[in-house]
Order: C-alpha cells, then structure tokens, then sequence
RNA sequence: GGCGGGGUAGCUCAGCGGUAGAGCAGGGGAAUCAUAAUCCCUUGGUCGGGGGUUCAAAUCCCUCCCCCGCUACCA
C-alpha cells in the first residue's frame, strides 16, 4: 500500500506511430511540473512516462520501412526521449511496452483476469475497413447507391469476424459507479467526471481484448494465435513500471496504487472506466485519481495534419526557449481546459511575467546589492512592517501552492505566485533602496536583504516551471545545492549575510523579434 | 435527440444573493535601482435575450438563443 509520502504521477504511453507534438509535450509538461514541486517538497516521486509499441499500425509502418519492428520502435521512441531532454522533464523511469518487464506483467494480468473468470472466449464482429483499418458502427455508415455500405472516410467496409477474449465490463458497472460515487476526485476536472459518470450509467458492453489479424503485441497466455489488444496491454504498463506482478516488491509497495494519471480528455473513459474495472477485476487497487487535461489550437485553429499548423515542440523550444514554453503552457490558461497557442500569447507571456516581472526583479535587486553591498548579502537591521509584510506574504505563498497543486490547479498556483512577485516590485518601489544609499545605509542593508530573501523563496517556488531560471538565481545568490528544496523556504533557509555574490546576470530575457522573426509560424 | 459544461470589460478569466472584479491590452502620470524594465492613477461592461422569486440577482427559478464536450472498442 503506497504510503501518503509517496507520489506517483504518470503520463500516457505514446503511441511511437506519431511524431511528438505540443500535446505529449504539455502532458509530459504537466507531470514533471507536479513531479518536481512533489519532489521539492519532500515526497517521495516516482514519475513515470514512455512509449507505446504494439499494433497493427506499428507492424505495418516498420513493414514499410523495410526494418523489424522491433528496430523502427527503438529509433521513433527515441524521439519522445529526445522530447523529454529538450524540456528538462525529470521521470524516474521511461517504460516501453516492447519491454520484456511489461510482457511479463501484460502477460500476468491477463492470467489474473483468467483466474477471476472476468474473461470469455467469443468472437468479435463488425464493419471493418481495411482502408482505414478500423472497425464502424452500423450508424456511422452510409448505403451507397450501389449497395456497398461505407465508412464516414468514404472506405468500404466489409463485414468481418474474428475469434476474440472478451472482458466482462458489464459486470462492473455497479462497481464502477459506486467507485465513483465514494471517491468523489477519481475523475478531475469535474465536467470530464460527468461524462465518465454519465457513460457508465448507459450501461457497459464487455470488451474484446484481443485479436488475431496482427501479430506484434504481447501473445495472450497459452493462446499464443491472440494477441493482447491494445487498451489492456497499453494501460498495464503503470503497475509494469512499479514491479508488478511482484505486488510485494519494494516498488509496487511504495507507489500503487497511482497518485495521478495524467491523461487528455480523449481517453479519459480508457483511465477511468476500463482500467479501474480490469484492476479491480484482478483483485489490485484501482488509481487514486486520473486528471484530464484539455486540447490546444494553434492561432484559434483546430491542429490537425492535412492542415499542416501541428506545433512542433523542438521548432517552439528553438525559438523562445524551454523555460518559457513550460511557463506559458502551465500558465496560460485553467488546467484541464483547452488553450490557444498564439505567438502574441506567446510573447506577452514571456516578456511580462517572466521578463518584466519576474526576472527584472531579481536584476534590479542583485543590482542594487552588487553595487551597494560590496556584492556580499547584506546585514540586516531591525525589521518593520512593511518588511514583516514582504516576509509574510511569502511565508504564507508554500502554502497556498501546496494546496493548488494537491489538486492539479497548476494555474492557481501560478497565479498565487505572480501576485507575490508584483508585491516584491511594489517594495522595492516604496522602499527605494537606491535613495536610501545615500540617506540610511543600515536602512537600506535591510531592505535588500529583504528582498534577497524574496528573490530566494520566489526562486525556489518558481523552479518546478522554469528550472532553468530559477537555478540560475539560486546560483547569483549563492544558495547552496542542500538549500534548494522546500526544507529551505523562508525562516529555515535564510541568505547567510557576507556571502560574497557573483555578479548579476540577466535571466529570462525578452523575446527580441529581430532575432527570431515574429511573421514566421511557431510550429 | 439525451446528458453535461459554458455565454461577465478589446483579450483570457474570477465572482455564484447585498448596488460589477483581476491580469493583459488602451490612456495619463511618477520614479530612474533594473532586461526602455517598475510603480501609481485611469478609460472601458444595461454580467447572451426575455420573464419570474426577493427588500435586494452575474449570482435562485422558468423560457428562448448561441458555443463546446460526451453519447464504446479511435494512442
């Protein structure tokens, strides 16, 4: 049983068929963010995230390319890794499902079910369209002229029929909703729990679960003709990363069930429906939670492929930097909402909070103490109020981010902490440490140790979003490696004053068009 | 069609019974430590339409209009 320090967060497996676009970047995105403020805060992570391998469309594209299968996975899951590198995600564990751990616990899983008696033998039907290799159902089709029924893509379908396990997901609807009903934040945000809750009251069919037209997959137990389909295998592979089927080792203890599983809001029903009623159904806990994230649009326009404005996250780091893409996309709008990306967004964002806000605080500061301090931290005098104040309100900001990101509200928190950043610049203004350089120097000592130690405590909260950033004051302020985490903040962590500081150096800086052309396409 | 969410300042959104709010954008001013950054003041909304309940409604009820999501095997 994971114990209330543990945090595991997962992303979904992504299907090595695609290229890594802005949607597997913000998802990953949004994990780490959590995963790194967890983390910061003294719970023990493990954030896990990988690559789905099998399938048909799998097999069939390495065919083309003319290399096994096996082969053409290695070289498209490196690009998700390569993804990860370019954002600075931190994951624990990268799992794929071509793994021999995950066709082990694939294949235990399937034996569990077995045992329970959740699994039948039958055969699965329907309008296929070897075109579009996928099955329709009877009211997607039109009757053509000629007779021939055809799928909404305008294939011909044909009506075939293949031996097929089925899961008995009819019998957990019951289950499933009294799941729901008892641990009212299974599904966040609420809306996406409506519609989880909504479906299941229309009653549940079972589920075949696996196929013989394809041969690269996991091979069902003792059945080695099936294949395992995909949902059973993909889904498994969040208790394959935690060591099952060894429930009793050092990992699965530690961390299942899942704290989060961060998913978008297109497979909701696979995390929140099927998976909790296969775990359930094996006799293993189901998830604590699964938090559904929105969609973006590019410039308000759906992305899509024949549409060609698919952002590509290695064109977006290139050009305004891997800190303030992670900013923009955590900050730019209520998590679990859809988003527009546009370069105007884009930019406001980064060179008003991040530049103007953010980081010019901390080179208006480290400016004042270099030049005023003889570019040690200063020496403190007696505090005031309007000191008291300042420390207050950062005191009270872990806090409220903590709660913020208890439950995914990673705008919140944002927002929370760019509010404490627009009070340290207001101090600074009402204090003008440069007027009292020449007027009371002690006075002045104070106020910029003050601000300082907002620099330090802002850093340390903003770190989880802009690791680069915040490193890099923590560095200008000479903050020791062991002083970087939340055992630090405020009165536990204070700057030593004489600590001699390195010269100040810009951080976040402004997106300067010239240098990167603002007519040019982001994606 | 059914179920759910939403329509509040130019933009993104908060407010959800007590005479309209924030951030950004726009306008004016102050300051000059700083990445021409910062700070202060300010223009701007009959809170989708209509009806009702109430001493009082973005906020509750009814009705209409519009947008979005879900409505099973699609990563």
């Amino acid at each position: 049983m994971a114990n209330h320090k543990s945090f595991y967060i997962t992303t979904p497996i992504y299907y090595v068929n695609d290229k890594p676009h802005i949607g597997h970047a913000y998802t990953t995105l949004a994990c780490d963010v959590l995963a790194r403020f967890m983390r910061a805060d003294g719970r023990d992570v493990h954030f896990l995230t990988g690559t789905d391998e099998h399938g048909q469309k799998v097999e069939k594209s390495a065919a083309a390319a003319g290399i096994p299968a096996k082969q053409f996975c290695d070289q498209v899951s490196e690009n998700f890794r390569a993804m990860n590198r370019l954002l600075a995600i931190s994951n624990d564990d990268f799992i794929r499902t071509t793994e021999p751990r995950h066709v082990r616990a694939s294949q235990a899983i399937w034996q569990a079910l077995e045992r329970a008696g959740a699994i039948y033998r039958g055969s699965y039907s329907g309008w296929y369209a070897v075109r579009d290799e996928a099955y329709y159902a009877e009211d997607e089709l039109t009757l053509g002229p000629d007779g021939r029924r055809r799928a909404p893509s305008g294939a011909e379908v044909e009506w075939v029929e293949e031996p097929s396990h089925f899961f008995r997901l009819s019998a957990w609807q019951d289950r499933l909703l009294a799941h729901y009903a008892k641990h009212p934040d299974f599904i966040l945000p609420e809306s996406r729990r409506n519609e989880v809750i909504s479906f299941v009251r229309g009653g549940l069919k079972d589920l075949s679960i696996s196929r013989t037209s394809f041969r690269w997959g996991v091979p069902v137990p003792g059945e080695s003709a099936h294949i395992m389909y995909v949902w059973l295998d993909a889904l498994t592979n969040y208790i394959t990363a935690v060591g099952y089927p060894d429930v009793d080792s050092e990992l699965y203890r530690r961390y299942w069930p899942a704290t989060v599983h961060m998913v978008g809001k297109d497979i909701v029903r696979f995390h929140a429906v099927y998976w909790p009623a296969f775990l359930m159904a094996a006799g293993l806990q189901p998830p604590a939670r699964v938090f559904a994230h929105g969609w973006w649009t590019n410039e308000g326009q759906k992305m899509s492929k024949s549409l060609g404005n698919v952002i590509d996250p290695f064109a977006l780091v290139d050009r305004y930097g891997p800190d303030p893409v992670r900013y923009f996309l955590m900050r730019d709008l209520p998590f679990g909402n859809d988003g527009d990306f546009s370069h105007r967004a884009m930019v406001n964002r980064m060179n008003g909070d991040l530049a103007n806000d953010f980081g010019n605080l901390a080179q208006r500061v480290l400016s004042l103490v270099q030049r005023n301090c003889a570019g040690r931290v200063p020496l403190p005098g007696v505090l005031g109020d309007a000191d008291e104040a300042m420390l207050g309100m950062l005191d009270s900001l872990l806090g409220a981010m903590r709660h913020s990101f208890e439950r995914q509200e990673i705008h919140v928190a944002l927002n929370d902490l760019w509010r404490v950043i627009g009070e340290a610049n207001r101090y600074v203004d009402a204090q003008a440490p440069w007027t009292l350089a020449k007027t009371d120097p002690l006075r002045m000592a104070t106020v910029l140790y003050v601000l300082a130690e907002a620099v330090r405590n802002l850093a340390l909260l903003a770190a989880p979003v802009v690791p680069m950033g915040a490193q890099r004051m923590l560095d200008q302020l000479a903050v020791p490696a062991e002083g970087r985490d939340f055992r630090a903040y405020g009165a536990a962590g204070r700057l030593q004053p004489g600590t001699p500081l390195p010269k100040p150096l810009g951080v976040f800086p402004r997106f300067d068009a010239k240098a990167s052309p603002a007519g040019q396409a982001a994606g």
